[in-house]
Parts: structure tokens; sequence; C-alpha cells
RNA sequence: GGGCGCGUGGCGCAAUGGCAGCGCAGUUGACUUUUAAUCAAUUGGUUGCAGGUUCGAGUCCUGCCGCGCUCACCA
């Protein structure tokens, strides 16, 4: 239950005034003429000074009361207009309003009256009529703006407690126009993909998120049940292997754009539910999907931000085609100075990292291509590709659905290794941040049920790096499965780049946070009507009328104070309710799973683990 | 999950273990061209939660909750 603080209080005592006084505090409808930034438009345009009447709304962003004449900012969407406000004009029942600060900062406001330019010079709204159209009860955070003569802006108090931004993200959009700003971009950057895919003659579709099988990346899944088809589903960790499908169906090009979840850590980079682009495109392989990648983000960057050069974290980057390309070998031989063909066993390997300083925290018993991939590409390389690098060729036992690399070996026996263990397969990286994967996809259902049977005996099966056989997936690729190269990528990390945040939850607009410890008010609140129910629920066998009866009657009776989340915690484990402490008077009962305890009939109160002890 | 850091009025921040303070916002008053308006007065706090050490804890110790950074994990 909302418990209001100081500030509200005044702002609710303020409304029942207003009420009192026959005023509408939320009106249904208004008038509105122009948007703000239509209005000083019209004022650039008029012919005729004090001619061009409009009527704007928005949200008041700052108030100036001084007198007998006041100023307001006034913001909708599009921009910041000024109101005049002046006891002449407006007439004394409404002015009054302003001087008695009957209307707020952050209140929704009608205003009406012509344009005009104060003797300041600023271009006003020489308001003739003002009408609240949303009374703010709680006051959003302080920020004050000081533009100076050069036309930049800076900011006085600020608002910026990570958490509570987050966690209350219309109060930040309210109050940071800046971040606003970033989830237009955000907008605009899935617009210019749409824009960009369907150009490349690519058909949008959509695939389930509920998946019987999961599949198509390296992670743990969500699992969730269906109640009546008795049946577990997963989230979907990638759309890869339904939207191939589609190309044995007979479409040549299909995308998606959707959200993809992984059961996994969270990181400046990671959030659990991210969004995902995933291309196929019949007839090209991998070559061809790099090309579309370096076009798509050059194309979109300018979309975005009128130049496919952008600026990231203070550091230039360019991302006009071509980017560097090189295979993972090259790319170890350049940045690391070995040619890993020379160690073709994980054994071998990792006793060379070793001899070269470079095994730290690397597994010695992680596969050949992990200890590539993950190890010396993650942890040694991967942080140096700072302009936009396509790294390739990737070792097979981390690619199991890219098809082999062509080449020929000419009888040398170590390029015959190379070439069969690798796939036609690219990550790409820009700013040391792996932006996302593509390959030539593997088409043989032979090649790809072995693929599977190979990772299932290379990880366990508890091992992210393991891919659940999918039968229905090779059955389809039996049908016959046209060559194709594909691509995924996230778009939250794209969204990144081309807003300048360093963290991915200032590209979502509600970042996954864990649950926040309720406030004590609303444990009071949930206590005492889980304990009323419970009693009523395990006590008495009543009709569902008779026992909300007796709920609203037991409520006043129960005096409950706790300190911590009760509710939680009675499911949690004896350790997590060692410091709780209970007051509480009248009949109350206590439920776990197993057991349903009668506590006490009079005032007790007990730390719960006194409690505990005194029930078990 | 490990390490480091943070948590103090609505917001932003102070406070060698010794009276919990400042700015903004708010409230009251003055002001008919302000724009971080100004001037005068003034309200508002169980310092994230629970224990402990101490004559005395915002500060030190322990546990817990949350957030951030980082490592691990992780396309």
């Amino acid at each position: 239950m909302w418990q209001p603080n100081k500030l509200e209080k005044e702002r609710l005592e303020k409304a029942n005034r207003l009420e009192a006084g026959g005023l509408l505090l939320y009106p249904g409808r208004c008038q509105r003429s122009h948007t703000v930034a239509e209005a000083v438009e019209a004022f650039h345009s008029d012919k005729a000074p004090g001619s061009t009447y409009v009527s704007v709304v928005g949200r008041i962003r700052r108030l100036n009361t001084k007198g007998k004449v006041s100023f307001a900012h006034i913001e909708d969407e599009s921009g910041r207009v000024q109101l005049f406000l002046r006891l002449n004009t407006l007439g004394e029942e409404s002015y009054e309003l302003v001087r008695r600060k009957l209307i707020d900062v952050d209140d929704f406001v009608h205003a009406s009256g012509t344009m005009m330019r104060t003797r300041a010079g600023e271009i006003s709204v020489d308001t003739a009529q003002l009408t609240l159209l949303s009374k703010t009860l709680s006051p959003l955070p302080v920020v004050k703006e000081q533009r100076r003569a050069d036309g930049s802006v800076s900011e006085y108090g600020e608002f910026k407690d990570t958490e509570t931004r987050y966690r209350q993200r219309y109060a930040d959009l309210a109050v940071n126009k800046s971040v606003r700003e970033v989830f237009v971009k955000r907008a605009r950057t899935i617009k210019a993909l749409r824009d960009f895919l369907d150009n490349e003659g690519m058909l949008e579709v959509e695939t389930p998120i509920l998946q019987p099988l999961y599949g198509g990346a390296a992670a743990r899944p969500f699992v969730t049940h269906h109640n009546q088809l008795h049946q577990d589903l997963y989230l979907r960790i990638s759309f890869e292997l339904y939207l191939k499908r589609l190309l044995v169906g007979g479409y040549d090009a299909v995308y998606e754009i959707g959200r993809d979840f992984r059961n996994e850590g969270v990181s400046y980079k990671h959030n659990t539910e991210f969004t995902m682009l995933e291309f196929y495109k019949a007839y090209i392989d991998y070559e061809g999907v790099m090309d579309i990648t370096e076009r798509m983000f050059a194309y979109t960057a300018e979309q975005v931000n009128g130049s496919s050069a952008i600026r990231y974290q203070g550091a230039e980057l360019n991302l006009t085609p071509p980017w560097k390309r090189l295979s993972i070998r090259e790319a170890v031989q350049e940045y690391l100075d070995f040619d890993y063909m020379d160690f073709p066993s994980s054994e071998t390997l990792y006793a060379y990292l070793q001899s070269r300083g470079l095994a730290d925290g690397l597994d010695r018993d992680d596969t050949w291509g992990r200890m590539i991939v993950e190890h010396l590409l993650g942890n040694h390389i991967e942080e140096r590709l700072i302009q936009p690098t396509i790294i390739k060729d990737y070792p097979r036992d981390v690619s199991p659905f890219a098809k082999r690399i062509r080449g020929d070996a000419a009888g040398d026996e170590k390029e015959r290794r190379y070439l069969e263990s690798h796939t036609e397969r690219f990550e790409f990286f820009i700013h040391g941040m792996e932006m996302g994967n593509a390959f030539t996809e593997l088409n043989d259902p032979r090649d790809q049920q072995a693929r599977f049977v190979e990772m299932k005996r290379l990880y366990d099966e508890d091992s992210d790096e393991t891919t659940p056989l999918d039968e229905d997936y090779l059955r389809a690729m039996r049908f016959g499965m046209p060559p194709n190269g594909g691509f995924g990528s996230g778009v939250d990390r794209m969204v990144m780049l081309l807003t300048d945040q360093d963290s991915i939850r200032d590209v979502l607009l509600y970042p996954h946070l864990r649950e926040p410890a309720p406030s004590e008010n609303d444990l009071r609140g949930q206590f005492m009507l889980d304990a009323a129910v419970r009693q009523l629920e395990y006590q008495l066998d009543l009709p569902l009328a008779e026992k909300k009866r007796r709920i609203a009657l037991y409520l006043p009776k129960v005096e409950v104070g706790i300190e911590f989340r009760m509710a939680n915690a009675l499911e949690g484990s004896l350790a997590q309710l060692q410091n709780l402490r209970v007051a509480f008077a009248g009949q109350l009962y206590v439920m776990t799973d197993e057991n349903f305890y009668h506590v006490q009939d009079e005032l007790t109160e007990m730390r719960i683990a006194d409690f505990w002890r005194s029930i078990t």
C-alpha cells in the first residue's frame, strides 16, 4: 500500500482543494492544435505578430512564479516551450491557481494563447487559458538545466541512481531526455534493420518462442510447462532451426527479429532476455553473408546517426565496408604469434599454451576447439579487435551447424587436418565486443546427424555446449535444404554501439533486476492477509462468501509487525529465517509446505529462530 | 558463485567513533519579462535490514537484502 511522504501529502492536499473547487483533475480529453515544436515553428513563419493562436499540451518542467506574472516550461515529446502567464491575460481565477501553486511542476496542462516573444527573447505562449490535464501526486526527481550562451545545456542536480532509474524507468524517462533519445534511436535501429533486410528481398517471419526442444546455440534454456498438454517447453535460445526449416519450405531468404532467452549470468553485455536478429539466405555462402553484414551495419549506422563512422566510448569506429577479415588461425598467428595447427590435440595445445604462459584460467579438459575459440580468441584477442573485424573459419567442435571448410590441401598433411577440422563460420567484433555469428549452413542431413552425435560424445549432458538431437530438424533437412548462409546478431549490442552506451541495461527499457525486498508496509498487509486466509482455508470449511466475510472481520484484529520478507522467507531455508522477528496478537497460523502450526493466542514476540525451535 | 565498492530527507551529496548537515525541490511571504530567477522565513531523517563492540555507531565488526564494477560462467 502506498504511504504518501510529506511532498506527496502536500500534493494530495492540493488535489483535494482543487477538486473541492469544482476542477476536474483528470479530464478525459483536450484540444491540441500544435505540438510544442510546431507552435514554435508557427511563430517563426508567422507574418503578423500576435496572429498565431495555439493550443499546446505537455508536462510542466519548470515553474517560476513571480508576483503577478509567471513563467512555466511545458514539455511534450517534440520539445519544450515557455508559457508566459500574466494575471491580466489569464484572468484572476486561473492565475490564482498558478500563484497559489495549486498547479505544480510535473503536472500535465493544456495552454492556449498567441505566440509571442518575451523581453528576454524567448518564444512563448502568451497564455489566455490554462487547464489541468493530469494532477501529479508524486513529484519527479528535480533536474534543472542551464542553457549557456553557446547553446549547450548543463544539468544541476541529477536523477542518476542506477537502481532506481532501472526500477522506475518511467521516472527516468520523464526526467532524463538523453534516456528518451536512446530508445528513439533503438526504434530507428530496428526499423533500419527491417528496411535493409526487406530491401534485400528477405521475408520477415515469426517462429515459436515456446519450443518443445531448444537448439541452435550453446546456452542453458529456461524451462516451463504447459498444463493442459502435460508438456515441458523451453523458451527459445535461438531461432536458427525453425528459420532454416523454412528454406526447406521454399522461401529463398527469411529473417526474424525477436526475443531470445538464456538462463545465464547477466553482465554489461548480457541480459537474460535479449533481442536477436537472424537471417538465412539460400544460394549464398558465408562470404556472401559477410558482404551483407558489412552493408547492413553501415546502412543502419547511417540511418540512425547519419554516418557509417561512429564514435563509441571515445573511440572512432568506421563501419564502412570492407572490414578486416582474417581466419581465427591467422588471428592467432597475428596476435599470439604461433600456428595452432602445430598443436593438433587439446593435450599438446594445452602444454604449449602453458609454456607460453597463456594457460591462465584455461581448463585442461576443454576441447581443442573451445581452447582456441573461448580461450585464445575470447580471452586474448577479442578485446583487441576495436575496428570492425571478421574472424572466420572456426574449429568444428564448437560449430555444429556450419559446413566444412573448402580447399585443397595438395597432399600437405597439416593442411589436410586443418581443412577437415574447420568450418565456414565467422564471428565479427566491434570495440572488443562480439556482435554476431554466421556460417555457411550445414545442409547435408547425414553430416548434421553425425554432428549431433559428435556433440553428445564431446560434451556432458548438462554442458552448455551440448545441443539436443532434433529429429524433426533432420527430417526437414532430408527433404532437401538449399545451400545457404545464415546470420545471427544481438540487436541490443548494436544499439549500444549506435547510442554510445556502455551497458546493455541502458538500451533496455526494463532490464532484468532482482526482485527487491518489499517494504514493511507491503509485508504487513501481505502477511495479515495471508494469516487470515490461511486460518480460514485450513481451519474452517466454509463457503467462499463466508470466508471473505470473516477475513474482513478478522483482519483488524491481527496486529503484525515484521521486519523482513515474511511471505518468501516462510518458504525459504531455516538460515534465511534467523533474523526475523515476529510480533502478533490474536490467533495465527503459519503454513510451511508440510506443516501447519498454530502459533499463539495472545501477544507474542520472538525471533523466528526461536519460534522454529519451539515447534520442531 | 568469488573479489572490490556503494546504500544518509523526494533528488544530488557532506559528516578524524562525539549535537545528522548542505544544495535543489517543498511550505509561507515579497516581486508584472523570468529562465539554475532573486530576497526573507521555514518544514522534512528509526542513516537499506538485523545483530554485536563501545560511555557513545552514519562511521568499527558479523550476517542478510539490493545496486554497480570486476572475475568466473556465457555466442
